[in-house]
RNA sequence: GCUGCUGUAGCUCAGAGGUAGAGCACUCCCUUGGUAAGGGAGAGGUCGAGAGUUCAAUUCUCUCCAGCAGCACCA
């Protein structure tokens, strides 16, 4: 038998015979390490403990401290056993898949009767039973018709279905515990009782669709979070709970923000307070695109379908569009039209008033667009996904030569305003040529060349999302995320040489002829609706000074103070502060507790002392402690905190 | 849109086949209190909407609407 050579990460290396397993490895060092070890990584792979080795390699045994590859076993084994607790409790219950993902796993099953919250509790439980059994993991390569052979004979369609969707002649791997068996890439545990029986849990039961395909049955899936220890699992549960006090729509109340009502599912009701954020955010968004070269255009709500028509929504959107048919009635002919989804073909209108020169490119036309659109129900969210909100938008109308320089001003321009707005980390995905496209292939590569020099040129990192470009260019996406990890696209940015095509959109050149402009959309925020929530969650309702909407709460502690309260008010709201008397008949510890709950950053108490030495007692958001000081001081301070960072 | 769950006072929630309850909030009274809930009284609900079963439905059944979780969608 041939001689192989592994080296470990000391830098030492052995000679093994070929086709020796890491659990072999390991029992060659010790025996201690042949109990402890979980799993391997051979040549870069992630390497279960029970495959060979077959040719000169670097080698490194993990145990349960690696924590990256032991979650990732320790996961994907408890998915394992929750589908065999599963099928040990109803047979007939059909498996799919079921994968790793962020603190957890899922698995998907086919079953008539929905699984119960008590149900959950039973899987739990026969779980840690098959867990206690520490039945040893076995594998095996298959060939593709045993293994549908076997599972036609198990009636497990689904299985059937997936290896026939495996590629050709790749080798099937099958792993066992206990009679339980399932397809699977691996690398799994070397047995069941590795696993941590009391750093699980289930978490929820729901819909999911076969392949993720709409036009399939529909699977019931079960979330399963999965720790090494039983702390890590608490620390986990305990982080959602805290997480579900940030949310945006408890907030939004406690807060006395806005509302949302059933009469207009998708829309928003705006209170006084929420409003205030808006349009000190909206303010400060004019005012960093005015600074950045923007002008500003204001286009129509109700829009006759002729222009949806040119510019191919009608066709390819109308589901998502408020149609609005005006009878005869009341109107001397009877009109369709749609509110605009999105600002765009109003956007080209204005640009096509006058012909344009190439001196006037790149010409950046911004709206605070107030679009609607026909979301599904299901996709509706608080205020984060809406069907009536107001993008940051603008359409930058230029050449092809002009897009790097576009592209870059703007990733630019998002840094400066999500670093303004307390989001000094984002995600870009960059979505490049799908394979329903129009559009020459050199154009595609010059435009996709653009993009990625403009995100290298201002120093960003990037995800690659081949294939889910728009079929008319590529794109980039600015990601957030919510107080529960869940991902929001806010910024986007797209190439566009369809729709001035389309609306028939024109510059002069140089040259003296006709040529069409790119258009390049682009949002920072998004919708003001969207990223208000993203703020609220990222800041737990704590928002910063400048956007608080009420800034400040002067407070009397006898009614004695109550007109020196009135005065301190007076001067904050004469430097432009939000400010705002209690001088209710209620002791201070009250007031302090009910403005501290509505998250108010700084409570000004005023008593005798205070009245007799013209000061007030400070005391901000999250401190314990209050400060005497004098009313000047504190105005002054203040002042300077409440300017909006782009005026600082 | 799909699967499942939920819908009772402004909010958070309890409850039962015989037309409803708590805490907080609200109003009034007492209290003038020094930094996260002082005390008392009062008012407040077509139990999401519609239909059906029943002597009787807010409770059971069906349909619809909305919300929540996830999936799909987000040009």
């Amino acid at each position: 038998m041939s001689q192989i050579s592994l080296t470990f990460p000391d830098g030492n290396s052995r000679d093994y015979d070929a086709g020796v397993t890491p659990a072999e490895v390991a029992a060659s060092i010790s025996n201690s390490l042949a109990k402890k070890a979980v799993s391997a990584t051979v040549g870069g792979a992630h390497w279960d403990l029970q495959w060979p080795i077959t040719g000169d390699t670097q080698i490194a045994i993990h145990t349960m401290k690696d924590e990256a590859q032991a979650l990732e076993l320790i996961r994907h084994d408890f998915a394992h056993v929750m589908a065999r607790a599963v099928q040990e409790i109803w047979p007939d219950v059909k498996v799919t898949i079921g994968p790793v993902i962020d603190n957890g796993w899922y698995y998907d099953f086919d079953r008539e009767e929905p699984f119960t919250p008590e149900d959950l509790g039973a899987i739990e439980a026969k779980m840690k039973e098959i867990i206690n059994k520490r039945d040893p993991v076995t594998t095996e390569i298959w060939d593709r018709d045993r293994a549908i052979k076997y599972y036609e004979a198990n009636n497990e369609p689904f299985k059937v279905e997936l290896i026939e969707a495996i590629p050709g002649d790749e080798p099937l791997r099958m792993y066992w515990h206990g009679h339980w068996q399932d397809l699977c890439r691996g690398p799994h545990l070397q047995n069941t009782g590795q696993l941590p029986a009391d750093a699980f849990k289930l978490m929820s039961v729901a819909g999911a669709y076969w392949r993720g395909d709409s036009d399939r049955s529909m699977l019931q899936r079960i979330y399963g979070v999965g720790f090494q220890n039983k702390e890590q699992l608490k620390k986990h549960l305990h982080m959602l709970e805290e997480a579900a006090k940030r949310d945006h729509r408890k907030l939004g109340r406690e807060m006395n923000l806005f509302h949302m009502q059933e009469e207009a599912p998708g829309q928003i009701f705006w209170h006084p307070n929420g409003w205030t954020i808006y349009t000190e955010l909206q303010n400060y968004m004019r005012r960093k695109q005015r600074a950045g070269g923007y002008v500003e255009v204001n286009t129509p709500q109700v829009v006759d379908r002729k222009l949806w028509e040119a510019s191919g929504h009608w066709d390819k959107y109308q589901e998502h569009m408020f149609i609005v048919e005006v009878d005869e009635d009341h109107a001397r002919e009877k009109s369709i039209n749609a509110l605009k989804p999105m600002n765009c073909p109003c956007h080209v209108q204005v640009y096509n008033q006058g012909l344009k020169s190439y001196r006037d490119l790149p010409l950046r036309m911004a709206e605070f667009g107030s679009c609607n659109r026909y979301e599904p129900s299901g996709a509706l969210h608080g205020i984060m996904r809406v069907r009536g909100f107001t993008q940051d938008d603008a359409h930058v109308f230029c050449t092809e030569e002009q897009i790097e320089e576009e592209c870059a001003r703007f990733i630019d321009f998002l840094s400066s305003v999500y670093k303004d707005l307390g989001f000094e980390e984002f995600e870009i995905m960059f979505a490049t040529r799908p394979e329903k496209r129009v559009g020459t292939e050199e154009s595609w590569d010059h435009v996709e060349n653009a993009l990625e020099n403009a995100i290298k040129k201002t120093g960003h990192e990037y995800t690659l999302d081949p294939g889910e470009g728009a079929f008319y260019g590529p794109k980039l996406d600015f990601k957030l995320t919510d107080a529960i990890g869940r991902i929001w696209q806010c910024g986007t940015f797209q190439v566009d040489p369809n729709l001035p095509e389309r609306l028939d959109a024109v510059y002069i050149g140089e040259d003296g002829a006709k040529h069409r402009p790119y258009m390049l959309h682009r949002a920072t925020l998004g919708s003001f609706e969207r990223f208000i929530g993203i703020m609220i969650e990222s800041h737990a309702g704590k928002l910063p000074f400048w956007l608080a909407p009420r800034q400040v709460v002067v407070a009397s502690i006898v009614s004695d103070a109550d007109d020196y309260v009135h005065q301190v008010v007076a001067a904050l709201k004469a430097k432009g502060i939000r400010a705002e008397a209690d001088i209710r008949n209620e002791k201070i510890n009250y007031k302090v507790r009910e403005h501290s709950v509505g998250k108010v950053p700084v409570i000004l108490a005023c008593g005798m002392k205070e009245v007799e030495e013209g000061t007030v007692s400070i005391r901000r958001l999250g401190e314990k402690h209050s400060k005497v000081l004098p009313l000047d001081d504190v105005t002054t301070t203040l002042a300077v905190e409440a300017t909006p960072p782009d005026l600082a």
